[in-house]
DNA sequence: CGGGCCTCCTGGTAGC
DNA sequence: TGCTACCAGGAGGCCC
């Protein structure tokens, strides 16, 4: 669920609340939110430091310590999100690393499902490249000619490569069935029977889907309500209305993820 | 290289 | 009402 606008909104979220606060001590509640790390690890780098800037690429989050100690690291797989509050018994439940300021405040790393995780990085660029991510699907070198040959090298299934971070790094399996709606692209179509035109399509509407969604606040309760009245992602259910041209929206599996798409819309 | 399937995880819910 | 079975989904691993 956290896709690149809800993690563009952690990401000022950490900025509003948490930026320049000393750290006082760090909680980890379940040591499997860690990747490669101990507890010890993290308590050590971050303990009487500071976040000092963020940084975001696709679903990742960065947070800069002021030690030069490289950068903290957080994925929030598909239940994780950040929680702020001001007093310990409002620790929300399933927090799992918990940051203590000196002020008195804490930052939450909240993930019920755990399949998120945090880990330390020197290097952002290293990061990504060891990781083999694609470019942020809204970053400003990402433009639509860069966009267009990243896709037409591609084959297989669009819905697919759309979610594979190594070509672009952000999307998730509800924009990419969004961004398909948009297009009136099929969710089983493929990569190598697109136009150009469509390529393009895809570039545009990838963008203006993920600035629209980082501004009506994805990420946080609610959004489904704020989302254009156009938009798929609030009718993720089998019969559900199309909000274009009415007919039943339909659920399918494509690229091993649930799909909802229309087919009066969206042919083949 | 692509695709399909499994695993990690647990809260929520559909169905009995 | 209470139980179980299954699904949600990001990412990585494995096999074909």
């Amino acid at each position: 669920m956290p896709e690149l606008p809800d993690v563009e909104n952690y990401r000022r979220y950490l900025e509003k609340h948490a930026l320049r606060q000393k750290i006082a001590h760090v909680a980890v509640h379940d040591t499997r939110s860690l990747r490669h790390m101990s507890r010890q690890k993290l308590s050590r780098a971050l303990a009487h430091h500071t976040f000092t800037t963020t940084r975001r690429h696709g679903k990742h989050l960065f947070a800069r310590l002021d030690n030069d100690g490289g950068w903290l690291a957080m994925h929030f797989g598909m239940t994780g999100r950040l929680a702020y509050f001001d007093a310990a018994d409002k620790e929300p439940e399933n927090d799992r690393v918990r940051f203590d300021f000196e002020n008195g405040r804490h930052l939450g790393y909240v993930d019920a499902r755990l399949l998120g995780r945090i880990e330390l990085a020197d290097d952002i660029d290293a990061f990504i490249a060891h990781r083999d991510l694609g470019p942020d699907a809204l970053s400003d070198d990402l433009d639509s000619e860069t966009f267009d040959g990243l896709l037409a090298e591609r084959k297989g299934g669009l819905k697919a490569a759309l979610m594979d971070q190594s070509l672009v790094a952000g999307l998730g399996n509800l924009y990419v069935d969004e961004i398909l709606f948009q297009t009136k692209l099929h969710p089983l179509a493929h990569v190598q029977d697109l136009s150009a035109a469509e390529r393009r399509r895809i570039y545009k509407a990838m963008r203006e889907i993920l600035r629209t969604a980082i501004k009506s606040g994805a990420g946080s309760e609610g959004l489904y309500k704020r989302l254009p009245k156009s938009y798929l992602i609030p009718r993720r259910e089998a019969g559900a209305k199309c909000p274009r041209c009415g007919g039943k929206v339909e659920h399918i599996t494509a690229a091993g993820r649930s799909t909802y798409f229309c087919p009066d819309c969206q042919k083949r």
